[in-house]
DNA sequence: TCGCTTCACTTAATCGCGTAACTGAAGCGG
DNA sequence: CCGCTTCAGTTACGCGATTAAGTGAAGCGA
């Protein structure tokens, strides 16, 4: 038999069988016909090397068995990483992973979750890089949406998984200031417009309560933009002219870049300065000295991010929409005593 | 005006212009009415906030605006950041990049390929885990498919960008062997069935003819599996017991397992023993020492395949389907002499 | 003025499948 | 024996577009 040169469709089938192209929907679905002919139905498809054509299924039917996930910015390590673990974890339960990248662009990011529910995913996970935008909205009531590490708080999502930064953050300034640091500068990843993330109040708040000076500066995830910043960082000091001895990078990539920096200056990370990241990338623990980071459990995330998006697609209840995900300090090498 | 309930429909904006949906379809496209109907019926369609529908535009015309990109496994970083970068490289060209992972397996990479394909793709990147698989061709004749890495050699491709392995084996290891290293491990990263990577024949004939020894060993990409690898090739030494002065990585993560494994016996890289990488990822720099690795360019990889694949979507002819990445070495400071 | 082309649309078929509604026969209790 | 339910299918329509083919009016040269 030669390899047919277009694909089988139902109606082929249905022809084959002598039944009408309902007859076979309705077989393969396994309702409304006797066991025999779902047996002759089901023979002469796999003979037919039928399959059901996803784009006219779900142009009929609106439901497809992929889910949409929506990266922030995957030039992020971390993101990079927490994406590849949330498409195994999908694929563990049978529905496609459809991967996209926002680029950390706003206006995109709305446009592709839009793409993505007119491509009728059943369901949307979302790392947002503009949690508070409006669009959101129309977005979640077409689809169901899961957030992660931010709530999308104009919108009806099934499901968050958060992280408890205001914890992760108290947990790392009163680590460094138990090792005897008083002058801190912490580096925050700043897209084009994350108005709202409470990042800076908390350590604001944290310095306070601990008695010690805590600089926030905006620092781009990819690794050359954070050399450079931490590269300035090392060598001007802070705003009174006063180095700081511990460095506290809101994601590891960042870190890396201080990394790169450091060695440049013949600075030896671990002794010279400290340094902690926040999200505990593989790599992280491969570098010179093992990076003392915050790890939140990647697995777990992916697992419930997924388990709350499939929930919502099967339209079961869940018990708890919202997972605050709790911090534990790795500590390595990389902070020190001063 | 209330947020529609509902998406517009063609038929809707036809009805408001007094049309029939086949004239506004045409006008959309600007072809076939006057200048001033299709003025009316772009007026009405931004008015009504119409926009079509591309699973009912795939149905009828089998095109969409979308590029399948399938990773043979993303839980390899430098997979994960090419990626990336050709989600970027295509957004650019305003198209969506559609990312999957096979997560390394061969079965699941074909039936993830049809799966994009029944999509209607338009085209499709891969980076294969099975090259030799004979079901490309089935897809290969459905879409364009351009293969990133390895030639599909059973299928007809649109392009291929290939990475001339051989040429960055014999740059490598004649480089250590320059440094004085006479025994070297290799560390190659073995799927489930890459039969036909003749890797290991290159580094046989290259150690051949410069004098020298070299064992090739498999290792899986992911970190912690690496590690172990490399921890017992840095304990036990080659098959006759003598260690190895040297370690060539077939991947930079593999490289960053032999870093960690280092650490933990106490050996300095860059001192004690020598490491190369061959991809060079962006970590690669921030470790210490940095890792003296190959640079491909990853950058025009990816404007290369994208071109490629864009090219074959419109249907132009391109000069050369096939681009040869030759290899530059990154000197760093993970290899010393001997 | 006739016939032919062009223009500007409309009609209608199609893509491949899902599913509500209908039909005819069988089963069955009363 | 009748009316009702159930079963096993069928008919027919809808999903929301694209697109080939058809149609009537206007334009135009001879």
């Amino acid at each position: 038999m030669a390899r047919p040169r277009k694909r089988t469709t139902l109606r082929e089938v249905a022809e084959a069988t002598g039944l009408s192209t309902a007859a076979v929907s309705y077989a393969l679905r396994g309702t409304h016909v006797s066991k025999e002919t779902e047996e002759r139905v089901r023979k002469a498809a796999a003979e037919l090397g039928y399959e059901a054509d996803p784009i006219a299924r779900a142009l009929a039917s609106g439901r497809t068995s992929m889910v949409g996930v929506l990266a922030g910015d995957l030039q992020d390590l971390w993101q990079q990483h927490l994406m590849a673990a949330i498409g195994r974890e999908l694929l563990a339960g049978d529905r496609y992973a459809l991967i996209l990248d926002a680029g950390g662009d706003p206006q995109r990011e709305l446009a592709l979750a839009k793409q993505l529910r007119d491509q009728r995913v059943d369901g949307l996970l979302v790392s947002p890089v503009d949690p508070s935008a409006a669009g959101w909205a129309q977005i979640a009531e077409a689809v169901p949406v899961v957030s992660i590490g931010d709530s999308l708080r104009r919108a009806r999502t099934a499901g968050e998984v958060l992280f408890d930064n205001r914890a992760g953050i108290d947990a790392v300034l009163e680590y460094l200031t138990g090792l005897g640091h008083r002058r801190i500068t912490v580096l925050t990843p700043t897209g084009p417009s994350t108005p709202d993330r409470p990042a800076d109040v908390y350590v604001r708040e944290a310095a306070g309560r601990l008695g010690i000076a805590a600089e926030v500066l905006p620092c781009a995830q990819e690794l050359g933009e954070a050399t450079a910043v931490a590269r300035r960082v090392l060598r001007d000091g802070g705003a009174d002219g006063a180095r700081s001895t511990a460095v506290f990078c809101f994601s590891d990539s960042i870190a890396y870049g201080v990394y790169a920096a450091a060695a440049e200056a013949s600075l030896k990370v671990g002794r010279d300065i400290s340094v902690v990241g926040f999200d505990d990338h593989p790599v992280s623990q491969v570098l010179t000295p093992p990076l003392t980071t915050l790890d939140w459990g990647l697995t777990g995330i992916a697992e419930e991010a997924a388990r709350l998006a499939v929930a919502a697609i099967e339209g079961r209840r869940v018990r708890r929409k919202r997972m605050l995900c709790a911090p534990r300090l790795s500590e390595r090498g990389s902070a020190v005593r001063v």
